[in-house]
DNA sequence: ATTATACTTGAAACACTTTTCAAGTGCAAG
DNA sequence: CTTGCACTTGAAAAGTGTTTCAAGTATAAT
């Protein structure tokens, strides 16, 4: 059996290659978290998740695991639920402004989230919806109401068509729903909306246009 | 500009990177290449990839160089199944001769295979076993007698010790196991087989020597 | 014949990584 | 309280891998 740490240790490795295009050395496996000191208490992890068939390995070879993408772990019991929650950041409220709310002194304060409705930890931020552009789209079973707050995965930069995306379009930032025609490779966001004053974004190629992330899920207010 | 060398390394790059998850080493590089003896001549062709942003590298790290697909760096993660299946085209008996067998006009059919037998679509194909020069061979749970189909990864060209590899030697195919000792750097072919007479091949580099790809599954007739 | 380009050679130095092992800690169940 | 489990510690040895450099080769173009 998988524990919490080593559930862990999976998911830095998983990031740590999406994020480099390698995988981790045992020392920077045991350097990233704090109750880790030497490279053999890696090394112990490691080899147990490999055990499990979790991961695969090469006996003397640096940064040669490899994840299996068809499989997922499952969260380990949680025996302590309060302490499996993470701080993530609120920024300013999303169709309020400039692009400048992502700058860190915009930050409103902090929300407490399970870890269990995220895959990773890191670029993950929450936003406050204002506004009624969105009150139709739906992230799993929940809509997206003013006054709720999105999670905004940003390290998602490649959003699929219909896809819930934060995308800032002329210093303005917006939630809509990215449609790219695969045919004209044009792109138009839309708002999911029972407000009919809400039309579709065409982007041009000379706006100032960049996706921001992906809203994973929404916490009601 | 990029040459033929650099091109084939870049290659060489991919389909190692595929094969193990994890990229090569400058080492592993410079022996796969006859025109390269030494660590440093591969360094300098890395380099050059690197320099002209066909490859991303870091200073230092073993096994850090990763590829770019489109603008990000592609992970080398292991391919996962997918659901349905796919059409594999079947190719000449395995031991009926020349490396012609290879060519588009042997297809003799098409066998229907579920696609969660398989790693990748591309570069698979199967291949009808005649003799009985590997009746004692085992992929999975089964064995490889006379009549079934071998399904062959044709872009594993980077066999580890007992893989059972299609190989073409001196114009004519083999299903064998690959046995590289790790000391001579001998590679030899081995028939696993309950018949006597199928002895080892020794390969020596003056003979005509191609790995043409692993057999990844067996189809029994 | 000279020059430039595109490499290869060879060794050594240096850096990074894995592996092992023996000894310990802290916690939870019996 | 004892045992077992799930780890952590610490260091050192043994790999594995990268980088540098100076010198040399081979080919094609000027």
């Amino acid at each position: 059996m998988i524990t919490k740490k080593q559930k862990e240790i999976y998911d830095f490795i998983v990031s740590y290659a999406k994020d480099t295009g390698h995988a981790p050395s045992l020392e920077e496996i045991a350097e990233h978290f704090s109750f880790l000191a030497y490279p053999s208490s890696a090394y112990y992890h490691v080899k147990k998740l490999q055990d499990e068939g979790y991961i695969k390995r090469e006996s003397n070879i640096p940064r040669s695991i490899g994840i299996y993408a068809d499989k997922e772990i499952k969260t380990p019991f949680l025996k302590n639920a309060g302490l499996d929650s993470i701080r993530i950041p609120i920024l300013g409220a999303v169709n309020a402004g400039p692009a400048t709310i992502f700058a860190e002194e915009n930050i409103e304060g902090y929300l407490k989230v399970s870890r269990s409705l995220l895959n990773r930890k890191d670029g993950i931020f929450a936003l406050r919806v204002e506004g009624d552009s969105m009150n139709k789209a739906r992230i799993g079973k929940n809509d997206i109401e003013q006054g709720d707050f999105v999670l905004v995965d940003s390290q998602y930069r490649n959003p699929k068509n219909d896809d819930i995306v934060l995308s800032v379009i002329d210093d303005c930032a917006n939630i809509k729903k990215f449609e790219k025609d695969s045919k004209t490779g044009e792109v138009k966001l839309v708002s999911e909306s029972t407000n009919p004053k809400h039309k579709p974004i065409f982007i041009s190629s000379k706006d100032d246009f960049m996706i921001n992330g992906k809203v994973i899920n929404v916490i009601k207010k």
